[in-house]
DNA sequence: TATGAATGAGTGTTCATTCAT
DNA sequence: TATGAATGAACACTCATTCAT
């Protein structure tokens, strides 16, 4: 009698707590980087004591893992929705623009993501792996998306190819935000666009050799 | 007589342990970050006490300064000869191998320079300064470069791409550099070869728009 | 109703560890003087941890600083009240008796105040002029009083005058403190009064000439 | 024969580093004070390495030890010649300024002395030793000659008044290094006699009662 | 002997984490 | 639950002392 209706609100604050922390974490994360973050400054920006920070996360770690799954969840959704959309039949220039618009958007809104993944060198392990986990699954989609267009592509070619997308999809978002806001935001946005574009047009193109030949 | 022969091999053994330091730094730095690095692990990783440390280098600081400059001068060397040797009379994908090799080369025997790279966020100061300055002159060669293929390009579109460029060849360097050493990390090497000849070539074939166009 | 008194508790125990961490201050100051000694000796003499005594001053420094204005600050009022009950009418060896009744207790109940003073010299800036404050204001305090009874004298002999009485002051108090409690202190109290009002009887005596004369 | 002569070259040369060494580390611990003094900065100011310092004291504290000793075999023999010279048949002005020139002499060729003295509460415990017995050694020579002309003084208000003596005579040495040397200074030495005069005076004089009494 | 590089325990200080309230 | 004072191991750095040359 006393003990149901509690524990759905307990949850709910427990819940807000936890997204005030982790907003507060994402903040200083990406002010100072992981390492340089205590623990203190992230419940101070929470306006928090640092005895309620650990009645929610064991330790820093934790926090960083948690924030990063978080982020990792919603660029996977993110991404799904993306490669969801954009159905395979809209040629590359358009699939391109339509898988990049929405992840473009995510990490703008959530800056914390590239500092994150950036500075998960010095982060310990789980975090790490976790990164790994998402990472993988990226590449996956990425790689599918690449086998719709050219099955006869062998796999580590495929894999490869994967990741040095990725990798140009990653340098390209650090100068998207890095640059201002605006008409030169936009701009880096359409080049990183165009190199995506030409790096795969080969693969999607039939007739053209897309790995090294004779 | 008696005083030449010793003053030098002091210094000669000064040299030594200061390279020996800045090794064991580089190995550090590698493993956990600047950040996370704390001088005494760095005096162990050197089998040198504290002490021995700090009379080579003033701070923690100094060593990242030091190292990070000691790279920056190599990179810098090997950067120019490789625009050297390359002279502008070759055609793209030659251009891009003779400028790419010794870059890739020297990152694989220092990984420390990209590691240093990432965190220059938490790195105080001079040495962000100094690794701007080489970033910079690096950005530079590669828009006089393209500015030698494309003459008629606006000012910041050339930036533009020569910072996408420079976005390229580091995060294909980071893929190199996590491929194992053997035919892996030959093919990566070529995949980031290749990436950049597409994304570069309308630039240098006259009668294709680099820029966008209607 | 529910957030007033905890506030106040804490302020109030924040009060009393201030208090107990300058007491193991003073206390480890007077055993090895302010140089000598280590910010984890007082924590220990305060049993407290360092961590603790660093929640309430900022470095080592600031301890020094802090209970130095205190003592300082506790010396002025002991002084200006002693001064003040010193109205100028009384006869010297009464007028002496006034003034050093109260100092000489302060002093013995806190002999960090003559350590610190005695340490002054390897003490960092503020606290050394914070302490040449204080000096100057006894020596004003002095001066005042011998030229209410020696108008005629030059202002640079009346400041020496001044400086050689407290230079008598100080060392007779640490000869005070030297000697056990007691008859002997007694003795010794006596005794210094005795040496200052010989010290300065020729002045408060009109027609005894007080500074050199043929 | 080849073992002779060297001998005596060695210890001399030994001696002569003794000095040196000596010289720099009372030049040392005037600027800095005992505490904040190190062998390093002691072993620079010598031109000497450390190791060579090592070769001559086992430790720091013995420097400061050697040091104090030897001025304060110095200070006797100034001290002792100072009383000898004066011949107790001098009229007490006379007498003063007999024992006290050399000792200001003394004192303002070797600041380091007072330094010394001043700083020995820092100082670990055989210097101290050493300077209590050469302290001790400076009042009995003041109470000998307070007995010659009082006899009649009980043994403990002899004592104290040497004690007291010694006070002001050394409050009165640092007011005298103070002043700048010229004019200022020899006013200031004036002071301290005039103090140690009137001090002192009555128990010269017979038929006034030095001592408390009704 | 003289050197000065090397040592390592110790200093001031921070911060992830705990716990009495 | 929430608080924030308390903890103590660890860090950057120093310096008295040692030792290979």
């Amino acid at each position: 009698m006393s003990e149901e209706p509690a524990p759905r609100r307990r949850q709910a604050r427990g819940e807000r707590r936890i997204t005030q922390l982790l907003q507060a974490a994402a903040s200083v994360f990406c002010r100072t980087g992981y390492a340089a973050a205590s623990t203190n400054a992230i419940a101070r920006e929470a306006e928090v004591s640092p005895g309620t920070l650990y009645q929610y996360f064991p330790n820093k770690e934790a926090i960083a893992v948690e924030l990063g799954g978080r982020l990792l969840q919603q660029m996977r959704e993110t991404h799904g929705l993306a490669f969801d959309r954009a159905n395979l039949e809209l040629p590359l220039p358009e699939l391109v623009d339509a898988v990049l618009e929405p992840v473009i958007e995510f990490n703008c809104r959530n800056p914390a993501f590239l500092a994150l993944i950036h500075g998960s060198g010095d982060i310990p392990g789980r975090i790490a792996e976790e990164h790994e986990a998402v990472h993988a699954s990226m590449l996956t989609r990425i790689e599918e998306t690449i086998g719709h267009f050219a099955p006869d592509l062998a796999a580590d070619d495929r894999a490869r190819i994967a990741s040095m997308t990725l990798g140009i999809v990653k340098a390209g978002l650090e100068l998207v935000l890095a640059a201002p806001d605006g008409p030169q935001r936009d701009a880096t946005v359409a080049e990183l666009k165009r190199a995506l574009v030409r790096y795969l047009e080969p693969l999607f193109t039939p007739g053209l050799a897309a790995t090294p030949g004779p």
